[in-house]
RNA sequence: GCGGGGGUACCAGAGCCUGGUCAAAUGGGUAGGACUUAAGAUCCUAUAGCUUAGUGCUUUCGAGAGUUCGAAUCUCUCCCCCCGCACCA
């Protein structure tokens, strides 16, 4: 009999289908628990960074199932974007078509994985009775304000033809096509989120504490909170107050010039009708039309403009030239900053260029900075100078002071900003939740009424490449303004598809209601996720967009989460050849070939046993070579047992039952604790081991031992190998199944101490000590093995036949296993730590192998005597310093 | 620059939190053996160095120092690598 996977993997598949084993409904008497995995685009193909994904979240759903958690493990498909839509314009049909076709494979090829999702809860977020929530949730928003329309500079992608949210930006390029983005001011759509900046933020060390800490970092880093003060300095000879924000207020004295972004409107009216005009806007018009990534780029050379007009500095009275300079932001703060050029890095490099004059206000302890010497800024920590009232005092306890003083006297308040910009989620593409917004000429913007919801996809529509294809429905864009029922127009822009994935996990509990996006109880039930899911890449986009979300449908009532995932598990990419698997590089590895040949519990396993989770995973075939083999050791192993029908008493045991019993409950023990600790890995190398103690003592076993020991594999092999567990466990005789037996737990009274503590060498010695005898001759007298104690806490160890030692020492296979039996004395001892603390006396020693014989008698299959190593009929073992006592076995 | 994570035997990768049972799991590779007509599969053994009849000894977990009876594990310093963010005032 060979290893069938196929059959025995369509056969579970079947079987738990047609059962519906992983269904799942609320029982409130039962404690839930929800993993959910990030839902893919249905591209119609699974990757390998989907099976390393699933396999990971379906063994902890497993995992906990068995635990008797009452489990939510759904799947679904962030079915709207961009590749349906290009694959339309393609193939000249309809996304709807080819995302419905793609889900239906994708389907198909998770099933054949024999994930134990509750298929009944299947979402696809291209369905309107989905996205109808989506328009539903926008209008509450809009309607609470937190949905806003405005002209704003936006990423353009011209490849992808529509604009993209800063976050969507990576590195000046497109996250989807990776085309250079360009700037364009245009009205669009926000969400905003940065009303939500401090609870986001917040939140991520309040309640984020089981998310791992480089994405926490990440979105912290991404939201940017920065305490300061808003400096308002007045304009020399006009009546504007120029503000900049600082968080350096320590080094307010040392400003000693002041830059704004060249877009600042202020520059414009600030030079109007001055010598500086022209000059400064050349300046403006050449770098506004430098592309902002360019400008912001690395080790961009600072450049810059005096315009000829000056602002007080309030704390020092003096007259402060004002600068515009590339590097300064628009986009953050107010435009404008203070620069001080002896502590700043960027300030220093503008002001050396420019000839400005610099004046240091912070030293370091002991010794005075030279301005005129320095060749860099001074950062770090120091003692105020030059700071009027502030003179002597540590430049980082100043701070909130010196903002107290500054308010005081009215020249600034303290303020915080943030990096985190609005959620543009306008997008002129066809494949997305049209925007249910409605243009009357009287009424202006008006959100869809719930009554018409949902705001369907056009169908009369063209898809030829060229702009949002929606402008070409006619049925679409003409309507009545709900309002005023006159003529009115239809927005064209659709949401962002992360729209989509910022709530689906709630749907899952509700899927098919059709009055409510879900119902509040089911929500409050299955959530938060207990865990998630799903690619570091989602790291900032997703997971903050999500968190938002859940945040802004609380407030409008819709359930009382706070935090949508409690535990967060980001998996590492699948590479090949040291790449990430892609098309392009043509380094692909197709799942359906190595479920082909290999099965789904071969493909599954290798994926957890190659690589830690988080880390990122090398393809390699042999790997997946090796882990087919372990399946077909554990295969041939429940094939040729034969199953113990009575209920066994685990009776009359020796010390290899013991043994066996005692390593299978230290492995229920292990594995549990690895899954808990998400390392599957070790948890599927623990079982590695298990396979091997079983398979030796397979050979010579106790039935009912044995029987403990499979059931135990079977149980605990479960959420790695479904299939091949729930085989194994038919084949034990049991009737139900496995994926819903009760997860085991290590029984104390098989975990003898003493088998535990010497297992590893105990393994070997307890069938090489038999052995021993088994070679060396029936007749029990001929054989000798004596173990001697010498001086301090070393062993001799001597294994000989009858009278002839060199005969038997000729004997290579002899050799080792007394070798083995040498090794393993200290362990048999259990008193390697005594020893080591004292020089034990003779007589105690004698006292410990006394202790140990008859532990050693059960090891061995042999009877112990205690004899002195003199008596011994080697003449080494007496020659050797053994005037101690010593064992001998016979 | 800021932040996060690392450096373990031929390779991958556990062990570190909770110090001793660690020359250090597991898998791969390599070598030898059993089985086989053969191949494959399977099984056994070895795999830092030296040495023994047996034990043992020396050197090892990025480098150095420290704490300890005892350190891969704890502390400090240094070196190196990876990954995020980055002219954010």
């Amino acid at each position: 009999m060979t290893y069938n996977h196929k059959k025995i993997e369509q056969k579970f598949q079947k079987v738990w289908a047609d059962k519906k084993v992983f269904k799942v409904s609320e029982d409130a008497k039962k404690k839930k628990y929800y993993v959910l995995e990030m839902f893919p685009y249905p591209s119609g193909k699974l990757h390998m960074g989907h099976v390393r994904n699933y396999s990971i979240g379906d063994s902890v759903a497993r995992f906990k199932r068995m635990q008797g958690f009452n489990v939510l493990y759904p799947m679904g498909y962030d079915a709207l974007g961009m590749p349906a839509e290009n694959a339309a314009i393609k193939n000249k049909t309809n996304p709807d078509k080819w995302t419905k076709q793609s889900m239906k494979q994708m389907t198909e090829q998770l099933k054949q994985l024999g994930l134990s999702y509750d298929w009944d809860r299947t979402v696809a977020t291209c369905d309107p009775a989905y996205y109808k929530w989506n328009q539903y949730v926008f209008t509450k928003l809009f309607d609470k304000g937190l949905v806003e329309k405005r002209p704003a500079p936006v990423n353009w992608c011209p490849k992808c033809k529509t604009v993209l949210a800063n976050e969507q930006v990576e590195s000046g390029k497109c996250w989807r096509c990776k085309a250079e983005v360009e700037i364009k001011n245009l009205a669009q759509w926000f969400f905003k989120i940065t009303n939500y900046a401090e609870e986001l933020l917040s939140d991520i060390d309040d309640k984020l504490t089981e998310w791992p800490e480089r994405v926490k970092t990440m979105q912290k880093n991404w939201i940017g909170k920065s305490k300061g003060v808003n400096l308002k300095f007045p304009i020399v000879d006009s009546d504007k107050v120029l503000e900049m924000f600082t968080t350096r207020v320590d080094t307010l004295w040392g400003v000693t010039f002041v830059v704004l972004a060249p877009e600042n409107p202020l520059v414009e009216e600030l030079v109007k009708g001055t010598k500086y005009e022209k000059d400064v806007k050349e300046f403006v018009k050449k770098v506004v039309l430098q592309d902002k990534f360019e400008r912001t780029a690395e080790n961009k050379e600072k450049e810059g403009l005096f315009i000829g007009r000056y602002a007080k500095n309030p704390a020092t009275n003096e007259d402060i030239p004002i600068y515009i300079g590339n590097f300064v932001l628009m986009e953050y703060g107010t435009g404008a900053i203070i620069a001080v050029p002896t502590h700043d890095q960027r300030d220093f490099e503008f002001a050396k260029k420019y000839k400005i004059p610099m004046r240091v206000v912070i030293s370091p302890e002991g010794h005075e900075l030279n301005p005129d010497k320095m060749i860099r800024a001074y950062m770090d920590e120091g003692v105020l100078c030059n700071s009027g009232e502030f003179n002597g005092w540590n430049n980082k306890e100043a701070i909130p002071a010196i903002g107290e003083w500054l308010e005081k006297k009215g020249w600034g308040e303290r303020t915080t900003q943030y990096k985190l910009r609005d959620w543009l989620i306008s997008r002129q593409r066809y494949w997305g939740t049209p925007i249910p917004i409605i243009y009357c000429e009287k009424c202006g913007a008006v959100p869809v009424p719930e009554k018409d919801l949902p705001v369907k996809l056009p169908t009369d529509v063209k898809f030829e490449g060229k702009g949002n294809p929606i402008l070409s429905s006619k049925t679409f864009v003409n309507t009545k303004c709900p309002k005023c029922k006159g003529k009115a127009e239809r927005e064209t822009d659709t949401m962002d598809t992360f729209v989509d994935s910022s709530w689906y996990w709630f749907r899952y509990c509700d899927p098919n209601n059709i009055k409510k996006p879900y119902d509040k109880s089911s929500v409050k039930y299955w959530n938060p996720v207990d865990q998630y899911i799903g690619g570091i890449e989602h790291a900032i986009l997703h997971l903050l967009y999500a968190r938002f979300y859940t945040k802004a449908t609380r407030d409008l009532g819709l359930h009382t989460i706070d935090e949508p995932f409690k535990r967060l598990l980001c998996q590492g990419m699948v590479i090949k050849d040291g790449a990430k698997m892609s098309k392009s590089l043509g380094n692909t590895v197709d799942p359906k070939e190595i479920i082909n040949k290999y099965g789904a519990d071969t493909a599954r396993m290798f994926m957890l046993f190659t690589a830690l989770p988080e880390k990122e995973l090398e393809w390699n075939e042999q790997g997946v070579d090796a882990v087919y083999r372990f399946l077909k050791r554990m295969y041939m192993l429940v094939e040729d047992y034969k199953p113990q029908a009575t209920s066994h008493k685990l009776q009359a045991l020796k010390s290899r039952d013991k043994y066996i019993l005692a390593k299978t409950h230290s492995t229920i023990g292990k594995v549990t604790g690895f899954i808990k600790k998400f390392q599957l890995n070790v948890a599927i190398s623990t079982l590695m081991e298990l396979v091997t103690e079983l398979n030796k003592y397979s050979k010579d076993s106790k039935p009912e031992v044995m029987q403990e020991g499979l059931e135990k594999l079977a149980l605990l092999l479960s959420p790695f190998a479904p299939h091949l567990a729930e085989y194994f466990w038919e084949k034990l005789g049991k009737k139900d199944f496995v994926s819903l037996a009760k997860w085991p737990e290590p029984a104390k009274k098989y975990l003898d101490e003493s088998f535990e503590r010497g297992e590893t060498l105990a393994r070997k010695t307890v069938t090489d000590m038999r052995q021993v005898r088994e070679l060396i001759g029936e007749e029990k007298n001929k054989t000798e093995i004596f173990i001697a104690p010498e001086w301090k806490h070393e062993v001799y160890v001597g294994v000989r036949a009858g009278k002839q030692i060199k005969d038997f020492m000729q004997d290579e296979k002899l050799r080792k296993y007394g070798k083995d039996i040498a090794k393993y004395v200290p362990t048999l001892m259990k008193r390697k730590e005594q020893l080591k603390e004292t020089i034990m006396s003779q007589k105690e020693e004698l006292k410990v192998f006394e202790e140990s014989k008859q532990w050693m008698e059960e090891v061995s299959g042999c009877s112990i005597t205690f004899s002195k190593a003199e008596d011994s009929n080697d003449p080494k073992a007496k020659s050797a310093d053994v005037e101690k006592p010593g064992i001998l076995f016979y």
